[in-house]
Order: C-alpha cells, then structure tokens, then sequence
DNA sequence: TTAATGCTTCGATTAGCATCGAAGTATGAA
DNA sequence: TTCATACTTCGATGCTAATCGAAGCATTAA
C-alpha cells in the first residue's frame, strides 16, 4: 500500500490548514520568516517550523537566511499558479473563504519589516537612494557612498554610532508585490526609528502596519524622489 | 483554529494516496465504477464508497447511475487541468511517479464494460447503427427500431429472448476519450457474446481487455461501417 | 419469490500526524 | 563575556481520518 502517491504528496502539504495558511500568506510574493508564518496560521513557532521543513523538502518553498532571521517564499513561479488555481477552483465549488483580509490593504504602503520599513515606501527609500547614487550595490551587499553618508548626516541620522556594531549598514531585503528589495540593516533601522521621530509616522498596536500622517507623507516624498 | 481551509479542503482530498488514485485513474476521461475505483486504489469497496462520497462533496466528482452501478467522472474540466498542474509541478519536483501505465494502450481499442465492449471499438457499434437507423434515440433511451431487429436478427442474435427480461434492450453508456457512448443493455451484451462465439475475438484473463484476431477486426469492420 | 451483484452505512480499530512544552543551537547586541 | 532573539529538535499527547468487517439497501436475473 502507499505506494505512488505522485500528486497525493504534494495534496496533503496543501491540505494541512496551517500549511495552506502559510502558503496563502506567501501567494503574494511576500517574503515571511517563520515566526510571521507561525502567526499567520495560528500555530507556535514550534509547529511552524516543523511545517516549513516539510514544504522545502516538498520543493514548494525556498528560504533564504538574513542574519537569524530565515525569510521563506513560493520557491517557483509554478508553486505560485498552483496555488492559484486551486484558490480559483476552491472558490468556484462553494468552499467560500473566510480568511483574513482587512490586513492587507495598509500593509501594503508601509509595514515594519520586524526593524526596518518595507512596502511600497520601503521600495521606494531603495529606489531613490540608488538612482541618486547614495547607495551602491556591491557584491550582493549594500555599500553606503561618499555622497550618502552626506544625505544621512543631512537627514539627522548620527552614522558613526552605527558603524560600530558589526552589523551591515545597508543589506537589501526581499518585498513582496514586485520582489523588490528595499534597505534593511542598521541604515534601515536608523531611517524607520528617524521617522518616528520626525513624526512623520508611527506604529499602529498589534500590527505591523506603519500608518504615515499626510504631513509626514509630504515630507517623504520630498525626501525620497524618484 | 481549524479557521479557513479554503485551499486546504482540496489539497487535503487529493492528499489521501487512495482517492489521488483514484482521481488520476479518471485523469483520462473515463467514467469508472466504485468498485473499478477501489480496484484502482487498492483498497475496498467499503473505503472506496467513503472516499467517493467526500471527493463527490468536494465538488470534484460527478456521478451517473446506470442499472446497479455507479459511474463517476471528473466533474469539471477544471478539475481535470487543476490535477494535471500538479501532476506537471509533482513531476518536475522530483516525487517520481510510480503509478501502472501499461493496462491503458490495449484496452483504449477494446475492453469489457462487464458486460458489453467498450473503448472505440464499442464507440464504433453506436456510431455504426445509429447512422444506419438501426438504433434511436428516444428520451434519454436507445430503442431498436424495426430496420435494427432486421439486422440483430441476421446477425445471429435471437432477440426475443432478449425481449423478455426486464433489463433494456439498448442503454446508452458512457466511454472515455471522448466520453463517447456506446451500446449497453441487452443489446450490448449479446452482441459481445456473438463477437465471441464467432470467435472473432477472446476476453483475456485478468485484464479487461478484449483481444480481436485480424480476421475478426475485419469481420467487424464489414459488420459495423461508418 | 430467491439468489446474486453493486454499493452504502455502521462500528471499531489503528496509524499517522499535527500540536505544543521544554531543551538545544545560532545569531546578534551590549 | 552575558543577555536576548530567532529558530530547530526532541518527546509526549491527543485528535483525526483511513481502513475493513459485517450488516443493510438497491437493482437485476431466474
């Protein structure tokens, strides 16, 4: 018995919920850690983990390691239109879907990437700070230049204190919607925490929404053109 | 917990090894029984029945009844591409696929529909005789019309034995390939009997197949023009 | 009617696996 | 170094569901 479960090892890691909450949380190109998966299925990081190894050996998600945080997403283009299909297919016979939702609509813009700003205004720091040659890419890093560590000084971001701490200054890190990289490491730490206190934006509770005010948003803009 | 499987229902129905069986068994259009399916799955038919149920809730299965059997199809075309993604994704992720192969090529030309022949052969015979107007649709049934009992009857087949059993004469049945019909019922039957007893051809042992002579695939194609 | 076949339901057993607590490893910060 | 965080592994528990025997229905044949 048992024998060729071709397409049936494949159905039961989709058919787990929490496996099928992690998944859907990651049909967005989203990049996620193991601990934001654990909470997004409802389960301990424990079981988390547990699932996430059995969906890499299953060739549906591929990791990627960012200092001890391990970001996982849809390994394939493939893994991504499955899904897809199966949500389309889900929807179509009745199993009405009940999840979430109300999240993601300000996610989007501006969320913490556990220390960092990602979304589309993270995308856009990174964006700018490259086409104005602040930021250079260097050997798959980040290297802040001459004329960035001006504009950081400039922008009230002492840079010396840091430098100090062996962590990278600048580190690309995934985005979802494009897969667009936007600026982690001590930099975007710097920049997210002088948001904060210019008041341009602040935290809101429980979430890792980053909710701008429309003064702060202005100021940003100018800021970081594109 | 347990919160919103919309995914997951599916995966979790294609995840059990019998039913991704039995699912791929149907893959190719055709309509089997419940007992076929268990076959197929290598399980009973108590657990087959229990598996069917739940793949027929799940919207993946449509059913027809004919006479004492049960006859069970992909219900969707959707259903159909949704498995053949995953058996594409399955195959380039490396879970070899270990599943029979070698019953189909023969029994596609020729096979017993316990009782009567299917596969194209037997598509053959409804085409033949309802082109001919030996056969006639009538409200979802086949009757035999008087030209018909003209030549069941010089083919060697005293019809009025037939006749007198409450089983129908002509039943339409499904075939796969092109989910074509073909002839069943007491019709169906007989004329099987008499492809035998002309030893046109012989039923092999074990399989389903029915294996014709060249002679008897010659005979045939006389009989039954298109 | 009786007998046979195809399928379903019921009930009990069993196996698998998701789950979490607790301890262990790794990376980073001070 | 020490402390904190992110994640993994181990071990035990408990729930779910697949499985099959046995009995029940439905259809067909004699």
């Amino acid at each position: 018995m048992k024998e060729g479960p071709d397409i049936a090892l494949l159905g039961s890691l989709i058919g787990d919920p929490a496996r099928a909450n992690m998944l859907t949380a990651l049909m967005s190109g989203k990049a996620l850690t193991a601990s934001e998966l654990a909470l997004e299925a409802s389960v301990t990081v424990q079981t988390a983990s547990s699932h996430l190894k059995k969906l890499e050996a299953g060739g549906l998600l591929g990791q990627r390691k960012q200092g001890r945080h391990k970001y996982f997403t849809l390994s394939d283009d493939d893994v991504g239109s499955l899904l897809e299909t199966m949500m389309g297919l889900a929807a179509k016979k009745g199993h009405i879907r009940i999840r979430t939702g109300p999240k993601d609509p300000a996610l989007r813009k501006a969320r913490v990437c556990y220390n960092h700003l990602a979304g589309e205004m993270g995308v856009r720091i990174y964006d700018s700070l490259l086409a104005r040659n602040f930021i250079a890419a260097d050997n798959d890093t980040l290297i802040l230049t001459e004329q960035g560590h001006s504009f950081v000084a400039e922008f009230g971001i002492a840079i010396d204190t840091a430098k100090k701490t062996r962590r990278p200054l600048c580190k690309p890190c995934l985005d979802w919607s494009a897969r667009r990289s936007h600026i982690a490491g001590t930099l975007g730490t710097e920049l997210l925490d002088r948001f904060y206190q210019l008041g341009w934006a602040k935290r809101e509770e429980g979430t890792r929404t980053v909710a701008f005010t429309p003064k702060g948003e202005k100021a940003f803009a100018a800021s970081f053109p594109l």
